[in-house]
Order: structure tokens, then C-alpha cells, then sequence
DNA sequence: CTTTACCTTTACGTTAAGGTCAACTATAAT
DNA sequence: ATTATAGTTGACCTTAACGTAAAGGTAAAG
């Protein structure tokens, strides 16, 4: 399976190598050790792309790291199953609250796109009368 | 025109009043004055309601405020237009990779949710045998 | 053998977004 | 006059998420 240095996953995700020990420190990445140089595996890959994907969208790396953590749940007990479930439906309603502000912006994005444009076009015009 | 103390407007959205002193320090926010005493107008809490909706996306009070200024912008010149244009589409594109990111979140999330609750039944179809 | 390129740990610094506390001020009610 | 209620400024404190610098290990190349 493929693995990785450091530096090589810290050049294909575009954050900086301190970060990634950053996050190995928070408990969101374990690579092995091959001497005492960090070997990555897909699995922390995998790891690294939810993280930034979370934080794209905001999300703590504690967020992040229950979700990891839900990746891996293997099937545990009723009790925590049904936590699970709750936190997962909260993050769901908020996920969805986020989806409603991104749209109302965007609409507003575009909105404004428009009239800018138009207010161009009108200074051209303004320019040839 | 409706006026607001700033308790009552830190109760309506349920932020501290400090939340309210720090946004105004930041030139967020520009209540008049009565005496000593901040009195926020209907255009403070649109521009308040706009922070909060930015914030709930992972905005920086920064950013939220350049998207303030595109919505008091008033037709300025072409240099200046077609900066905020550029800007505009720049915040766009990045919303609509949130967008990308939240959709596929709520995928994993629904997902998740269906697999334990699948576990949950198996646990008590397990009860029942 | 030493330079170069990566890697390591340790530790202190920084920024954003407020929290918290102290010391007032103003006004209204008792 | 005193108490209660809401407001003010100023100052320092806190947390998250890294940045940055110091000091050094390791392995290949010249």
C-alpha cells in the first residue's frame, strides 16, 4: 500500500508540515514510524481529507475528530450507538441551517455580481453618449 | 423607525452584549448615541443578522464585513467595481466548494445514521431470538 | 568528511473572537 | 436617600490553530 513522507502529503494538501504534527498531537492523525521519520498511510490520508474538508466548512478539529471517529466506529453498544445517532443528527440540522446561508448568500453574490455589471455597462454607456 | 437597546438586540440573537461592543470596535457595527447609551437601528441588526449568517459559514468578522461593504456599496468606479466583482466571484467559487463539502457531509451523515440504526435493530432482533 | 536535504522535538509567539472583572454613570422606583 | 437596573469604558484573560525559531539526528552525495 501506498505510504508517504511528510513532506509529500504536506505538498499534496497544501498545509505546512507543523501542521500535520499539530494534528497528530490532537489525536486526528497516527502515522507509524519507520526510525523516527513519520510514514504516512491511506488511512491518514483519508483522515487529513475530512479534516479539511471540516474545515472548509468551519468545523473545530474536535468536530472533525468525532467524525473521524464515527468513520471508525466499529458497531458498539446500544447506548453509544444512540449518542452517536443524536450527535450525528444535530450536526445534520446544522449542516442544513449552513446549507440554507450559503444559498442566501450565494443569491446575494450574485445579486450584487449584476448590478456591478450593470453599473459597468452604464459608465460605458456613459462613456460613448 | 424601530430602535433597540443593546440588550434587546443581544436577547433577539442571542449574543452577549460584549459580542456587540467587540463587532462595533471592529466597525462592524455603528449605532448612534442617546446620551452615553448605544441605540441600534433596523440597519444594525440586518448588519448584525449578516455577521451571524457569516459566522454560522466559518466567515472571519473580516470577511463579513467586506460582504457589509458590497451591500452599502454605492456605485463607485470602474476600478474599484471591478475589484469587488473580482472579489465577489472569488467568495463565490469558495461558497460553492462549501457547498460541494456540505452536501457530501450530509451524505456521510445519513449514511452513517442508516448503518446504526440497521446495528440498533440487529441488537434487538438479537434480544428477541 | 562535510554539505545538503529531510526529519525530529521542545518551546515560546501570534491572531481571532470574544469572556471576565472592575470601576463607574445614569435613571427610575421604592 | 437608597436600591435596582441598564448602560459605559478599560484592562487583562482565554482558547484554537497553528507559526516560528532553536537545536539537533540521519542518510545520501560530492
Amino acid at each position: 500500500m501506498k505510504s508517504y513522507s511528510i513532506s509529500e502529503l504536506s505538498q499534496e494538501f497544501d498545509v505546512t508540515t507543523r501542521t500535520l504534527r499539530f494534528y497528530e498531537e490532537k489525536g486526528l492523525l497516527a502515522p507509524r514510524r519507520k526510525g523516527q521519520s513519520r510514514i504516512y498511510a491511506a488511512r491518514d490520508r483519508a483522515r487529513l481529507k475530512l479534516i479539511l474538508r471540516g474545515k472548509r466548512l468551519g468545523l473545530t478539529l474536535e468536530e472533525s475528530r468525532d467524525i473521524i471517529l464515527m468513520y471508525d466506529s466499529t458497531s458498539t453498544n446500544k447506548k453509544q450507538m444512540q449518542a452517536l445517532i443524536k450527535k450525528i443528527r444535530e450536526k445534520r440540522m446544522q449542516l442544513q441551517q449552513q446549507l440554507k446561508d450559503l444559498e442566501g448568500m450565494l443569491v446575494d453574490l450574485n445579486g450584487w455580481e449584476e448590478r456591478c455589471m450593470a453599473d459597468l455597462g452604464d459608465q460605458a454607456i456613459g462613456k460613448l453618449a
